[in-house]
Formats: structure tokens, C-alpha cells, sequence
RNA sequence: CGGGGUGUAGCUCAGCCUGGUAGAGUACUGCGUUCGGGACGCAGGAGUCGGAGGUUCGAAUCCUCUCACCCCGACCA
């Protein structure tokens, strides 16, 4: 391909539209362009990085036996109406009429339809397991689109949903998903995690969340290097300690804090640990009376796994001031369990602590050794903390270490769930009707491409892994207009390389280096040839990988060799 | 939806407070000089100042309404 041939529109500047790197860096790339809220066009460009990103899912699904298919965009009101969703599914669902005033809408997603397909043409047990799969555009009306294509409203989502005759059928090919994920993200050359999940608002028993590992990632993950384990940090369990409560050394003293409302402040003011402190959250109750949530100072609510406690109210949600006035007397800052005689919920980190400082219920003032049972009632005690780095990781094999990631794909063992309420029966064996256990497996195609460049960027630009670059290898000439030397090297090499198979970009604009330079390295190619008359008079072109600090020659008659070799290596690296 | 903010040339922004009829950089066009890290000079094209209404002799600027977009929270691939 000829940079004048082709389309490349590049920006010195980030539109301030964008926030994120890979936003920013996809717009000054030119990979996209916003036409409103959370909806793009894919520029040349960014189409050649998206297409290579499908193509990895779709050889690796096929590798892995399911079967593609086309489901429609838009869909009928009647299916979600009997599936129920059209009710609950809310304002992310777009909805649309057509002439005739009859309801549709623009699918998010397609258990609906799969189900309706599968359900007219399947009898038989003969004709299971089935697993098939999409690669299509999804419409969800975000409440808040924002960083680019990451959470975007319309979005290429590679959906695949599978029907068994009996669960350990759909345990099999769960894992056989598992492994067909593992794949997929290996093979796009990205550093990724796969996690156990909460299976949220979809439902089902197991879930694994695949998550490409970068700082900017909006979730937080719990793994263990020393095992297997890993977990989204709103699943991670903290473990109860084993250790057992010192007996209280101490005696109660109230203390004066003046003007002392975090545990920063009391930590600073007492010369103490926030480990040896108590802090209080208060939070709306099931029977609307506030509820008191006790947690080590140092430890942070998990809001997942309070909703979770039958004795809060769901969604968590935090009691007003006036609420907290009027049960404690006292204004945050200065709380505790003393004295209160609603429901106290306490962390397990508390069963193992003694002595420690926490709020009196009386503006501005704080116990210290404070203890249990000795000063107040024994509370109920629950997992309510996020896991910290250090924490014993669940399996017991090893501490955990927090990481954070972009959740990309996301693997649901829905059972019954679906198949029941869209009665997805098939004859058995005995000729007895039956429902299908049923799985669903998706993967973020576009958010894929922001999230490799989140993990992959540096000051100058985009760092594509191989696999996904839009093209393998840029060639740079100078003076391609004036010398007709470097002009006919720098042909010859392209049509060569191109002839290898490979993916050529050979800049042939009338540009400066410079500029071509920084496009290139803007775009993400993670190979550059550079020719020159300087290089040529000696028989040299120069190679730089996009990570490289230096550039070195190679000599013109085996680029080509060289070349393909290092795209090959790079290639196997990832 | 609640809170905060921004709309002026393709992009980044100044001008607005204190009304006087629109600017810079970059990008684009032409010519010349340059040519291995986003060159320079000269000349040029390009903006309904988001939209509507109002105040005023006069509105990008002041007022009202409206639309769009961005950021922070609850969602999710």
C-alpha cells in the first residue's frame, strides 16, 4: 500500500474531546472520528486494526467449533416482550418504530433472537451441543458514553451463545470457551487476566471476566502469583483472619479530637496506625432504619458485597446526615457502636483486633482501647472490605497483589435461565421434552483496540502489537520524489514484502522525514524501513522496531530476509 | 438523571469581564528556498462566533430560552 493511495489524516493536537491516552491517541491517529455521543466511524485506518482484531476472534471461535452467523440489528418488540426484557431492560435499550407505528428496537445484545432461531430448529438431542456465534454491531444507550470506543453506545460486540442437552455439557464447553479466549487475547498480543466475575445482572452460576491488564483500567483485580487465582476485586474474598483476639489490655478512655473527621486526620492527631483504628459507614437498612458497617481503618467498603447482606438496603446506598444526626447524636467523623442500638455489621478484620481507637458518638471526641464484647455487644460478623495488596489470597497458596484492567470479554454459564422463560425444550433420549442448559460468551471487538493501546503507547504514539497493527512493516524514503535510486529501492522492497504476504505501508508522500516519522510512529507500525541515498551509497537501508531506542542498518540485499524474520519473531513473542 | 464545565476556521485556543462588526498557532492552496526527526519566507482561501429570541444606533461580547458536547457518580463487552 502507497500512503497516496490510501487515507491518513493525523492531528498534532488532541481534540479535547478525548480525555483517555487511547482516546486521544485514536483521534490523533485518525483511526476514528466522532459522529455524537458514543458513536464513531472507523476511518480506513482504524478499520484495517478492527478487521484484524476480528479475524483473530473468528479463526480462534471457528478453531474452537462454534459456528458463525448474522443475527439482525433490528429487532421486534413481540421477542422481548415475552422474554420480558422489553419492561425491564430500561432506557439502555434503544427503541424505535417503524411506518406502521409497531415497536422495535436496536439489539444490545441477542440472547432474544438466538433463542427464537434455536428454538424453531431445534428438536432434538441429536442435534446438540450447538454453539454459535456473531461478530455484529450492538446499540446500548449508555447513560454515559465516554472515552472513545472503550464505552461507546454502538459497538462491535462478538457474541456467542451455546445450548446443551445437560450441565456438565455446558461445564465443557465453558472451558472449552475458556481456552478459546485464552487464545483469542494471546494471539492479539496482549497482556490479560482472566478473572472470576460476579455474573451481575445477566445471571447464571460460573463467570469469568477477561480483562487486558493496564493501569488506566477501570477495574480493580485480586490475583495470586504464587497459584491461579485471580478475581474481580468486587468478588475477591477477604479471609476471615486466623489469628484470635488479643484480650483487651487497655482500658476505654474518651479522648478529645477536635475538628478530627477522617481517619487520616486521627491517625495524624493520636500518632497511631489507621490499623489500629475502627472506622464507621453508615448505610440505609431493608427495615429503613440506618445500618452501622464497622471496618479496620485502613480497609474500604466493598459496596458488591454489602447489597449483598439481607440486612441493607439494595442498592447500597450511604444515610443522609440528618439520618446519622438523629440515630447517633453525633456528626460523622465521630462515630462508632458505642451507645447505638441499631444493627451493627462488622468486618472480619475486626474479629482479631483489640485495643483499638474508634468514634465515641459525640462530636469531635474518639475511645481508644476500645475492645469487643468487653465495651459493646459482639456484632454480626461479614465480608464487607475490598481486598489489599497482602491479604491471603482465598486458595491459601500465597498472598494477593491488586492489579488494575479493562474488562474485554466476559464468559456466563446462564443455565436455565433464558432457555426457560423462552422455552428452549428439546426431545431426550427417552423422548421426554427438556431445557436446554444454556452459555454465553462475549468479547468487546472495538473496546479491544482502545484497550491495546491503554497497555501499548508511548510519547510519540500508538505501539500496535504485530498482530493488530494496521500495517506490519512502514517503509520511509527520502527523497522518494527527487532520487531515483532510493525511488526504486524503496519499490522494490515494497512490492517484495507485500509478496511475502505482509502488510506494507510505504510512505511515498511528498513529506519531511520528520513528519513522516512522527505519522508513522503515531499510527502504531511497530516496524519502520528507512531508505536513503546516505544508506544506499554503501548498499544499507535502516531498520527500527517501534520500540527500539536505536536504529540499525541492514544491508539492502537481504531486507527483505531480515525484515520478514523480524516480523515473524515479534509475531511468536506475542 | 444529579453535579461541574465548554461551544469562535478541519484541529488547539485567544477575544467576552468593560458591546463598535473576528484573531493567533496548526492544517489547507500557490510560488520560492529547504529536505534524515513534525522547516522557512511571501502571497492566499477558509468562520451563519452552536441555534432562537430579546436589550441596544450597534451583540461573539449583555439577558432569556434551547441544542450539542465533555468531565465526575450508579451500568457494562
Amino acid at each position: 500500500m502507497r500512503a497516496t493511495q490510501f487515507f491518513i489524516s493525523t492531528l498534532k493536537e488532541a481534540p479535547s474531546e478525548a480525555e483517555v491516552i487511547s482516546h486521544q491517541l485514536m483521534l490523533r491517529a485518525g483511526l476514528i472520528k466522532r459522529l455524537t455521543s458514543g458513536v464513531y466511524t472507523w476511518m480506513p485506518l482504524g478499520l484495517r486494526v478492527l478487521r484484524k482484531v476480528e479475524n483473530i476472534v473468528r479463526e480462534e471461535m471457528n478453531r474452537g467449533g462454534a459456528i458463525e452467523m448474522l443475527m439482525p440489528a433490528v429487532q421486534p418488540a413481540e421477542l422481548w416482550q415475552e422474554s420480558t426484557r422489553w419492561e425491564q431492560y430500561g432506557p439502555e435499550l434503544l427503541r424505535i418504530k417503524d411506518r406502521h407505528q409497531r415497536d422495535f428496537c436496536f439489539g444490545p445484545t441477542h440472547e432474544e433472537v438466538i433463542s427464537d432461531v434455536v428454538r424453531r430448529e431445534i428438536k432434538s438431542y441429536r442435534q446438540l451441543p450447538l454453539n454459535f456465534y456473531q461478530i455484529q454491531t450492538k446499540f446500548r444507550d449508555e447513560i454515559r458514553p465516554r472515552f472513545g470506543v472503550m464505552r461507546g453506545r454502538e459497538f462491535t460486540m462478538k457474541d456467542a451463545y451455546s445450548f446443551h442437552t445437560n450441565y456438565e455439557d455446558l461445564q465443557r464447553e465453558y472451558r472449552n470457551m475458556y481456552e478459546t479466549y485464552s487464545r483469542i487475547f494471546t494471539r492479539l498480543g496482549l497482556k490479560f487476566r482472566a478473572v472470576a466475575a460476579d455474573t451481575g445482572s445477566i445471571g447464571g452460576t460460573g463467570s469469568h471476566e477477561f480483562h487486558v491488564l493496564a493501569d488506566s483500567g477501570e477495574d480493580a483485580i485480586a490475583y495470586c502469583p504464587q497459584s491461579e487465582y485471580a478475581a474481580n476485586v468486587e468478588l475477591a474474598e477477604a479471609v476471615a483472619p486466623a489469628s484470635r483476639r488479643p484480650a483487651p489490655a487497655q482500658p476505654l478512655v474518651k479522648v478529645h479530637t477536635p475538628g478530627v473527621k477522617t481517619i487520616a486526620e486521627l491517625c495524624a492527631f493520636l500518632k497511631i496506625t489507621a490499623e489500629r483504628t475502627v472506622k464507621a459507614v453508615i448505610v440505609d437498612g431493608t427495615e429503613g432504619k440506618p445500618v452501622l458497617l464497622l471496618l479496620r481503618g485502613d480497609h474500604e467498603l466493598n459496596l458488591v458485597k454489602a447489597g449483598k447482606l439481607p440486612q441493607v438496603r439494595q442498592p447500597v446506598t450511604f444515610a443522609s446526615p440528618e439520618t446519622i444526626r438523629a440515630a447517633f447524636n453525633a456528626d460523622p467523623g465521630s462515630l462508632g457502636p458505642l451507645g447505638f442500638d441499631g444493627t451493627i455489621i462488622a468486618d472480619r478484620a475486626l474479629t482479631e483486633m483489640a485495643d483499638f481507637v474508634v468514634g465515641a458518638n459525640e462530636t469531635d471526641h474518639h475511645f481508644s482501647g476500645a475492645n469487643l464484647v468487653r465495651d459493646f455487644p459482639e456484632p454480626v460478623f461479614a465480608d464487607i472490605r475490598n481486598v489489599v495488596t497482602g491479604d491471603m489470597s482465598p486458595d491459601g497458596k500465597g498472598t494477593l497483589e491488586i492489579c488494575r484492567g479493562i474488562e474485554v470479554g466476559h464468559i456466563f454459564q446462564l443455565r436455565t435461565k433464558y432457555s426457560e422463560a423462552l422455552k428452549l425444550g428439546f426431545l431426550d433420549e427417552a423422548g421426554k421434552t427438556r431445557i436446554m442448559e444454556m452459555g454465553c460468551y462475549g468479547i468487546g471487538v472495538t473496546r479491544i483496540v482502545a484497550a491495546a493501546i491503554e497497555q501499548n503507547y508511548d510519547e510519540r504514539g500508538i505501539i500496535f502489537p504485530q498482530a493488530i497493527s494496521a500495517f506490519d512493516v512502514a517503509i520511509v524514503p527520502i527523497g522518494y520524489g527527487k532520487s531515483p535510486q532510493v525511488k526504486a529501492a524503496a519499490d522494490r522492497l515494497h512490492d517484495e514484502l507485500v509478496a511475502e504476504g505482509l502488510d506494507v505501508l510505504l510512505d511515498n508522500r511528498d513529506e519531511r522525514p520528520g513528519a513522516m516519522f512522527a505519522d508513522m510512529e503515531l499510527i502504531g507500525v511497530p516496524h519502520r524501513v528507512v531508505i536513503g541515498e546516505r544508506g544506499l551509497k554503501d548498499g544499507q537501508v535502516e531498520y527500527k522496531g517501534r520500540r527500539d531506542a536505536q536504529a540499525r542498518n541492514l544491508p539492502l540485499t537481504d531486507a527483505k530476509i531480515s525484515i520478514k524474520s523480524m516480523i515473524c519473531e515479534t509475531s511468536s513473542h506475542a
